[in-house]
DNA sequence: CAACGATATCAGTAATAACTGAAATAAGTG
DNA sequence: CACTTATTTCAGTTATTACTGATATCGTTG
């Protein structure tokens, strides 16, 4: 009953190999590793929407080290998702939701712990009226492009809700 | 006719110095080096317009070295301006505009290329369907999301137009 | 134009983080 | 329960980058 390791595709076309690198450097601009980045977008760009470590390991070239480390933080960070079928030793991964979209949300979030440092450096005495100024205006507009970006997320979800091609594989 | 080197405070206080240790994390994450965000937190942060490298140097204490490497740096993506004025030596800096607005805004533009890399991606042959429509997806997201963050920035820079307590110091 | 002060440059250091590869552990199978 | 295979862990390597401190260059002033 084993699936054992007998896929089709050693390595990756070479087009395809490209475009994973230039969706690694987007993603590390969000503050992920590279390996990371190419775990997304192998997903995004396979029609299988399983992977196993073993495979990644072999279509990126990877240590087994790094894409372990890598599949368990994004899993811990709720990117994919890990589902362990019975009759089947490896473990599947998948993407659980957009990863541009998702991360995007969570940047969004971010602005809130922005909008502290701002708000807290007003608080002490030696900050002078001039200083205040420019924070308070720092201030208000973090408040509210935070509001218009998280608007403008959630209309754009809900005009685009996720047809569940999610659901299955 | 020298100004030489008669600056009233020669240390920060304490909260002060911990604000901009916070701001200069915020600016690291967009992209900027720690000494860069401490320099335009203390801009933020202080009463004086103007800035010279040598009071950078001992306020931020880091090395003139760090220092001068870093104002070229914002100097040249046009965070902070460099005036030198007949009479005096040393040259004085300051902040052009709101840095936080103005690194939202360049994130914003930012996302031109990430659209660029989903539309590459989407060409190559070995590009299925259901990689297609994620990619769509993407997109489709990406330039929506854009286009409302200008939108949001252009509104909120008509509702706050900059009252020029910029022009002099 | 000599001397001094400010800034720029550059080589070296330190700190950080990603990644590898091997060894340890866990889990599934006959 | 022994064996195999998948996964985790971890120590070490490599690469990157910010920063320092010394030296070189530039510019101003007397």
């Amino acid at each position: 009953m084993a699936d054992s390791d007998h896929k089709t595709e050693r390595t990756l076309p070479q087009s395809v190999a490209e475009s994973i690198e230039s969706f690694s450097l987007v993603f590390e601009q969000f503050g992920f590793p590279r390996m990371g980045g190419r775990i997304f977008a192998y997903l995004i760009l396979s029609e299988e929407p399983y992977v196993t470590q073993a495979e990644l390991t072999e279509l990126l070239q990877a240590s087994t080290g790094s894409i372990s480390t890598m599949v368990r933080l994004l899993e811990q960070t709720s990117f994919i998702e890990r589902v362990s079928l019975p009759g089947h030793r490896r473990d599947r991964f998948r993407l659980r939701s957009d990863p541009l979209v998702e991360m995007t949300r969570r940047r969004i979030e971010g602005a809130i712990h922005v909008i502290d440092v701002v708000d807290k450096a007003k608080v002490h005495k030696e900050v002078g009226p001039q200083a205040t100024d420019r924070l308070e205006r720092a201030e208000s507009f973090y408040r509210y492009f935070h509001v218009e970006m998280e608007l403008a997320l959630v209309r754009w979800l809900e005009a685009n809700p996720l047809a569940d091609e999610q659901s299955r594989g």
